[in-house]
DNA sequence: AATGATGATGGAATCGTTTCCATGAGCACT
DNA sequence: AGTGCTCATGGAAACGATTCCATCATCATT
C-alpha cells in the first residue's frame, strides 16, 4: 500500500555527512559549545540534508513533552476565546504547540482532563481552574508547572501553602466592580443584584465587599455554565425582586441572559432595569441598548500567563490587569 | 533543588511483578493475544503498581504522536470558537489531545503551523485551510492525515488528484444563499451585495452561481481578517453604491461591520438595507434589529470532521452539512 | 619539563514503549 | 512416533534525541 518512502533524516546523518559524533551535533543545534569550524560543518550538513530535529526523540529522553497544555471552561465564550487567543499568540513566538481543553467549569472533566496531561507528560500547564485545590495541589507537587489564568483556586487547610506558590494572571475585578458600583450608586440605585456562574466566587467576594452595607445576599444568584441555566438565572431573579433597579452580570453570557431576559419580562433597560456587563465584546455595541460594560484584557491575560509559564525565570507570585469602565447606554437613572 | 522523587512505573515494573515479560505486557495493555491468567496476572500487576504508560515511549516507538491538530483562522470569530468546541468534544471521547493552532487565513503562518506540527510528528490534522494547494498537496503525500472543515482548497494544475482525495466537511453554504437569496428577490431586491473574507472563495462562487442573471460583479466586496478591514469594506460598499438595498455579510464579524457602518452612515435597517448574516450567533438575537440569519452547525462541522481524522474507516469524499435560513427582523422590502 | 586547568570531542547509555523473531509447548493428523 | 500447525511467550532490537563520561589536545603555570 504505502511504499517505505524516503527515510528520515536523523541526527545520525547530519554527524556522518558532517564528519563528527552525533553528541557534537546534538551541543551545536541545541547551542552548546564548539569550536567554530566545526559549528559551521555541522550547520553546514543539516541545511543540506535539511535536517528536522524529532521532537520525539527529544521528548522521550528529556521526560517532558514540549509545548503548553490550556484548560479553559468554555471555549465558546468570547472572553475565554480571547483568553486563548493571546496564549496562542505568545506560545507561538516560542515555537511551542498549545493543547486546549475544555474543563465545561467541573470539576470530574478537568480532572479527567489533566490525567491525560499527565499521560502525554505535558509539564507545563495554563488553567483557568474549577475544581478544587485538592487536585490542582497534587499537580503541582507533582512537578508540574501551573500557572492559572482569571481565577485561582482557594488556598483551604493544608494545601494553602502549596497553592499559593501557583502564579496567576488574573484581572482585576475589583477596581473594575468600583467602579461600576459607584456608577450605579450615583444615579441612584440601591437595589443592585449580581449575576454570577458558578465558579465566580473571587469575583462575588470582589461584589460582596464592594457593596458593603447595600449587599443583599438575596441580589446575588448563581448559575450554572450552560446558556439556558443563565436565562433561569436571570429571570428567576427579575421575577423574584420587582424592587430590583439595577443588575450586574458576571461575563458575557450572564449579560446575554439578562438581556433576553428583561426583554422577555418586557423589562426596559435601562428605564426599569439598569445593566452592567463583564467582559466587552463586540456585540455589546450593537445591542439595543447599547451595553455599559466592565472591560477586561482578556487576552492579555492569556498573553501574560503564557508567558509566565514559557519564560520560567524568577516568577512574581500573581499579575493583576486592570479592567475599565466603558459607558454606553445601558444605565439610567433611578425611577 | 527538586528531590530525585519516586521513579516513574515502567512497564518492565509491571512485567516483573506479573513475571511475565514486558513484550507479554503491552500486549495485554493493547489488547493482543495472551492467556486467560497470564492476562489477569498482568491487569493485576498494572493496578497494584498505578501503571500509567508513558505516550513518550509509545510515539517514539510508533514516529507518530499521539493527538489531532486543528487549524482555524480566527478562534476569536464565534463560528471557528464552535467549531473547535466540535472537535474538541469529539476528540474527548477518544481521549485524544488536540493542538490548535491560529492561521489568521495567512498561508505564510499556516505553512509555519504545519511545519511545527511536522516536527512534532502529529500525523492526523484537521484544517480549515487558507494556503496554497502546493502546501497541502505536499503534506497529504507526505502520508498525513488531512481533513479540511468548513472549506476546501481548490485543486488546482497537477495537484487537483491528491487534494480531491482529502476528505472535507462542509456546511451546504449554496442551498443556505439560495433560500437567502430567493427570500431578498421576494422582497423585491435586486441589487443584492455580498461582503467576503479573503478566503470565502467558495462561498463566493456559490454566491455568484446563485445569483445569476442579478450579479453585480462590483457589489461583491473582500475584506481581510481583521475587524478594521471588515469594517472598511462594508462602509466602502455602501458609500459607493447608493443603490445598493440589501446585503448578505459572508460571516459573522462581516455582520457585525455592516451593523456597525450602517449605523455610522446612517443607513437605515431594515428601512433602507436589508441585511443576511452567515453564522447564527448569540448576539444577532440581541442587535437591534435583530438579524435575520443563515444559521450554520459549526460545531457538528468541527464534531464530524474529528470522527472522519479519528475514526479513519472507510472515508466518505466529502460531507455537506445543511444550513438554514432563520427570519428575524433585519429584512424588509425593497423602497 | 612536569603538572594542572580548560575545552572540544565522540562513544555509549538512556528514556519507555512496541514489535520482530525465535523458542517451546501442546495438539491433531498421518 | 513423526510431522506440522497453532499458540503463548520473552529477549532483544528498534525509535531519535540528549547527556554523562572518558579521552585527548592545547596551553599556562610552577
Amino acid at each position: 500500500m504505502s511504499t517505505p518512502g524516503p527515510r528520515r533524516i536523523t541526527i545520525k546523518d547530519v554527524a556522518e555527512l558532517a564528519g563528527v559524533g552525533v553528541a557534537t551535533v546534538s551541543r551545536v543545534l541545541s547551542g552548546g559549545s564548539a569550536s567554530a569550524e566545526t559549528r559551521e560543518r555541522v550547520l553546514d550538513a543539516a541545511t543540506k540534508l535539511d535536517y528536522r530535529p524529532s521532537a520525539l526523540g527529544r521528548n522521550l529522553r528529556q521526560q517532558r513533552s514540549g509545548g503548553v497544555a490550556l484548560l479553559v471552561p468554555d471555549i465558546t465564550d468570547g472572553f475565554y476565546a480571547r483568553l486563548c487567543d493571546g496564549v496562542l499568540s505568545c506560545a507561538r513566538s516560542y515555537r511551542e504547540p498549545v493543547t486546549i481543553g475544555v474543563t465545561g467549569d467541573d470539576a470530574e472533566q478537568e480532572a479527567d482532563l489533566v490525567g491525560g496531561l499527565l499521560e502525554q507528560s505535558m509539564d507545563r500547564i495554563i488553567a483557568v481552574p474549577s475544581g478544587d485545590g485538592e487536585m490542582w495541589a497534587s499537580v503541582v507537587r507533582a512537578g508540574l508547572n501551573v500557572v492559572f489564568a482569571d481565577r485561582r483556586v482557594w488556598s483551604a487547610g493544608q494545601h494553602a501553602r502549596t497553592l499559593d506558590e501557583v502564579p496567576a494572571v488574573l484581572s482585576d475585578d475589583r477596581s473594575g466592580l468600583r467602579t461600576a458600583i459607584e456608577y450605579l450608586t450615583g444615579l441612584g440605585h440601591r437595589k443592585i443584584g449580581f449575576l454570577a456562574r458558578q465558579g465566580m466566587n473571587q469575583r462575588v467576594a470582589a461584589f460582596r465587599e464592594v457593596m458593603g452595607d447595600l449587599l443583599d445576599e438575596d441580589l446575588v444568584v448563581f448559575a450554572r455554565a450552560s446558556r439556558d441555566s443563565a436565562y433561569a438565572a436571570a429571570a428567576g431573579l427579575f421575577q423574584r425582586r420587582a424592587d430590583l433597579t439595577a443588575v450586574i452580570a458576571g461575563g458575557n453570557m450572564l449579560g446575554e441572559a439578562a438581556v433576553l431576559a428583561a426583554r422577555e419580562l418586557y423589562v426596559r433597560i435601562p428605564r426599569d432595569l439598569s445593566l452592567i456587563m463583564f467582559d466587552d465584546v463586540p456585540w455589546a455595541e450593537l445591542c439595543s441598548p447599547p451595553l455599559t460594560v466592565i472591560a477586561q484584557p482578556a487576552s492579555d491575560v492569556g498573553y501574560r500567563a503564557a508567558e509566565l509559564v514559557l519564560r520560567h525565570g524568577r516568577r512574581p507570585r500573581t499579575v493583576s490587569l486592570p479592567t475599565e469602565l466603558i459607558v454606553r447606554s445601558s444605565c439610567g437613572p433611578r425611577r
